[in-house]
DNA sequence: GGGCTCACG
DNA sequence: ACGTACGTGAGCCCG
């Protein structure tokens, strides 16, 4: 039998520091709680013990600190992000059934040292887990001590049996109390022998083992003078050591083994990691919700109604013309709707509509339904308007979509799932969707009509919007809401349905030609090698390369040495096998994932159509999906070919109009640098004015070099950059690249102190918003870990820049779609690509289509720099590109 | 399923 | 001294 005992302040020390904090949205930090569950996982899946506990420390002075003033005097407090999670923690354990220890006056290390000596008088083994290496003492034939380490972000695990001891220290387990009296310890302020390091304490120990066979020797022992007077003068000092350094194993603990055998966790814990956003650890640890909650938070009564009938149906329709507003879900083919309508200040009305049991039009009902006259709450209103649409009904009267409404609340949540909303928010279960099937049945097995979850779901719509509403009010996120996100809704459906053309014979052979070119470099590649392998395989990659070839590697990897282009770029002249493989790379990519992948994603109608998520990114961009329409190659001749597979229909253009550099004509707007307004009032080009006035050189004189160099910083200033960064991105040493930043913020020190400003904006805030509210919440600000407080802080400074030119972006969509609606219906949008707009029109519209998206794009907002967009338009989309 | 690589703005 | 730019999605490898 094996017991596994987990050091708790350690490992949820250690999964603290290593992860970027996570938060709910109520503001609880839980990664490291998150961190500390993974790894507990982990080992339990490594060692596969038959029993578990966990050991805490308890904030009270102990027996040491009572003996030994000295004794962790000056123990670090422990971060208020961290401190919180405790409690949780402990909660968590508790749900799982996993038995935790702690005692008034002991250290954590004492408690597992008398468990791990219980553990053998019973006769079982023990895997102690920490990352604390005074632990190795404890180790004996029945006691293993696994280190947890945190090695390039990521959990290392070192097994320390007994004889992995002794390979690497050369002595005995126990013998770890003699090296830590004699060298001391600073964290745990045990003060050693003064003057006695590391490496004359392990040859001491080494050659001696105890401090007391060492002192009885004293002073004919193998050691330097020196060494000799300061171990006689610091005797005294090395016995108090050894006391300090000695974990207890006989604490006052009633401890069994068997009571600590593997339990199934209890009903409180699916709850719990649903309200700590744990979704993905539901799973792995075998969570099952208890029965379902199925009541409303919305205080009334409320009557369930089946719609079978015409007349029925009339009576309905009456009363939800009537009311303010109706809840809604649908089932994704349409088969199936739920109603919620409030009656009165208490009573409700659901309405069940199924295809299957309605005796009436099916279709005429949800043309009345779906019409502007009906005013409909719902949870992602665009994919239900893109069903509708794609079946010819009316997609009017949405005023309200939950989903949207928790994203710009919180936009780094992740997921917006009812479930996962109504949990946060509410702290209630609701069932899983699969219940919204018409067949569906109840998790627990019992027969549960699929319209009750139905009807769950939809009350719950209801009680969000009851609560999202007034929250984006609070926080002036009301008119983007309203302006923006709502009738963005209704663009992206229409822009989905509608698609982008493409030519398949074209991309084809493109492919084809592509598959030769890669075949023959293969070819050329395994010939230089000297041998086959898998070219795209990292792995094998850098094993011919740094092993076989001898080639000096770059950068690592979690896994191993980094291939990646920016280091074979630095390779190419070392060997002729590195610019194969570039070259082989370029054409693997652009087969599989464009030539291939567009043709697997094309409709047999010869169009590709993505999908728009609108509640991924942290900024307020958009996003696309399967296939992914907004990374299509361009910075490449090759791979701009692609480009040229997009096409529109048979006798109409694409136009394409893109804002000429919208984040740093929002970037000189907000921080109210003078001479950068300037810059771009001038109307030239404005990278080779900052060249011209960085390297203080008239602007005729302003080289290629220069130019390319001045673009790179005015890029990284919008990302927050750091000297280093921008050296290896312009290839110039670090001072260097430091010299153009001064020079840079000399140029424009009203950049300077805007960046200054918004990080300290930011930390008082907690947030930073866009020129329209957007919102992001920055917890990180409040680390104490560096790595993670600087991320914060480049992120406040890019996140206003990034997220207003979404917002203009969305505005201006709703906008076009509005006018061309109007002036051209023949003409539509089909794509963006975040600050680029493309209508398929009829060809002798293209000039009046490219004069009013430039038009409505520059209108949306008015800052103190033109906002310019330039259009033009093609047979294809890299024609359309000007 | 996570890691690496690479495509875009 | 730290570790090294913001925001995304997809294909492939490998355990």
């Amino acid at each position: 039998m094996k017991l596994m005992v987990i050091d708790g302040n350690s490992i949820l020390n250690r999964a603290y520091y290593g992860i970027r904090p996570l938060t709910t949205r109520d503001g609880l930090y839980t990664h490291a709680i998150f961190g500390f569950l993974t790894t507990l996982l982990r080992l339990e899946g490594e060692e596969a013990p038959d029993a578990l506990c966990v050991t805490f420390d308890v904030h009270a002075p102990t027996f040491r600190h009572q003996a030994a003033e000295t004794y962790k005097a000056t123990r670090k407090p422990m971060p208020e992000e961290l401190r919180m999670q405790v409690p949780v923690l402990k909660e968590v354990l508790d749900a799982l059934n996993i038995p935790r220890y702690e005692l008034e006056g002991w250290e954590a290390d004492d408690l597992i040292g008398t468990i791990s000596r219980k553990c053998e008088a019973a006769g079982w083994d023990c895997v102690v887990v920490t990352g604390d290496k005074d632990s190795l003492q404890l180790i004996t034939d029945h006691t293993m001590v696994k280190l947890v380490s945190t090695r390039m972000g990521q959990t290392v695990t070192r097994d320390m049996t007994e004889e992995a001891f002794r390979e690497q220290y050369g002595f005995a387990p126990i013998h770890m109390i003699d090296l830590k009296a004699l060298m001391g310890d600073s964290s745990d302020n045990i003060p050693g022998v003064p003057g006695i390091g590391e490496k004359t304490a392990m040859a001491l120990v080494q050659q001696y083992g105890s401090i007391d066979t060492l002192y009885a020797k004293l002073p004919d022992i193998d050691a330097k003078p020196a060494a000799i007077k300061k171990l006689t003068e610091g005797e005294e000092s090395a016995r108090e050591s050894y006391w300090l350094a000695t974990i207890v194993t006989d604490a006052p603990l009633d401890f069994r083994p068997e009571d600590n055998v593997r339990r199934q966790p209890g009903p409180e814990a699916y709850p719990l990691f649903l309200k700590l956003e744990f979704t993905k650890l539901i799973e792995k640890f075998g969570l099952t919700p208890a029965a379902p909650t199925v009541e409303k938070p919305v205080e009334y009564t409320v009557t369930v109604e089946q719609v079978t009938t015409p007349e029925q149906a009339e009576k309905l329709l009456d009363l939800w013309r009537g009311a303010d507003y109706v809840a809604l879900l649908a089932l994704p083919d349409l088969t199936g709707v739920m109603v919620d309508c409030e009656t009165g200040t208490d009573t409700a009305v659901s309405a069940e509509l199924f295809f299957s049991r309605y005796q009436g039009d099916w279709n005429a009902l949800l043309r009345a339904l779906f019409s502007a006259d009906i005013k409909k709450v719902s949870h992602n209103v665009k994919d239900l308007m893109r069903a509708l649409l794609e079946n010819n009904l009316p997609a009017e009267g949405f005023i309200f979509d939950t989903a949207l409404a928790a994203y710009l609340l919180d936009a780094t949540a992740g997921s917006y799932d009812l479930q996962r909303l109504f949990v946060s928010y509410y702290n209630v279960e609701l069932m899983k969707p699969l219940h919204l099937e018409p067949e569906a049945f109840s998790p627990l097995g019992d027969p549960l009509p699929a319209e009750t979850a139905f009807h769950c779901h939809t009350s719950a719509v209801d009680a969000l919007y009851e609560t999202l509403a007034p929250r984006l009010r609070e926080k002036n996120l009301t008119d983007l809401f309203e302006r923006a996100e709502m009738p963005l809704c209704r663009v992206l459906a229409e822009m989905e349905i509608a698609g982008c053309r493409v030519d398949a014979k074209a991309l084809a052979d493109f492919g084809e030609a592509l598959a030769v070119r890669s075949a023959e470099l293969e070819q050329q590649i395994y010939d230089l090698a000297g041998e086959e392998f898998n070219i795209n395989s990292p792995k094998q990659l850098g094993e011919i390369l740094f092993g076989k070839l001898g080639l000096p590697h770059g950068k690592k990897t979690k896994t191993g040495w980094s291939t990646n282009a920016d280091v074979l770029e630095k390779l190419r002249y070392e060997a002729p096998i590195v610019g194969a493989v570039l070259e082989y790379r370029q054409y693997a990519k652009l087969k599989s994932t464009y030539a291939d992948g567009l043709l697997k994603a094309m409709d047999p109608d010869g169009r590709v159509r993505t999908s728009f998520q609108m509640t991924v990114t942290a900024t307020g961009r958009l996003s696309s999906t399967e296939p992914n329409l907004q990374n299509i190659p361009t910075r490449t001749d090759l791979g701009s070919e692609i480009r040229r597979m997009f096409i529109p229909a048979d006798g109409c253009v694409l136009v394409d109009a893109d804002y000429s550099q919208i984040e740093l004509r929002l970037l000189a707007h907000m921080a109210g640098d003078e001479a950068m307004i300037a810059a771009f009032r001038s109307g030239g080009d404005f990278h080779a004015e900052t060249a011209a006035k960085v390297f203080h050189v008239a602007p005729d004189q302003v080289t290629h070099e220069m130019r390319r160099q001045a673009k790179a910083v005015n890029f990284g200033i919008v990302y927050g950059i750091s000297a280093f960064s921008l050296s290896q991105d312009i290839g110039v040493t670090v001072a260097e690249a430091k010299a153009y930043m001064e020079a840079y913020f000399a140029t424009f020190p009203g950049v300077r102190t805007y960046m200054d400003a918004i990080v300290a904006k930011a930390k008082e805030q907690g947030y930073v918003e866009t020129l329209f509210h957007r919102r992001r919440d920055l917890p990180e600000l409040k680390s104490s870990n560096f790595n993670l407080r600087s991320f914060g802080e480049r992120v406040a400074l890019n996140m206003p820049i990034q997220g207003t030119a979404a917002d203009i972006m969305k505005l201006a969509m709703v906008a076009v779609r509005e006018r061309l609606r109007r002036e051209l219906p023949e003409a539509r949008l089909v794509l963006q690509v975040h600050d680029e707009l493309i209508v398929e029109c009829p060809e002798p519209q293209a000039e009046q289509a490219a004069a009013l998206l430039k038009e409505e794009m520059e209108r949306v907002v008015t800052l103190s720099v033109p906002l310019t967009a330039d259009a033009h338009w093609g047979k294809n989309w890299l024609e359309a590109k000007g």
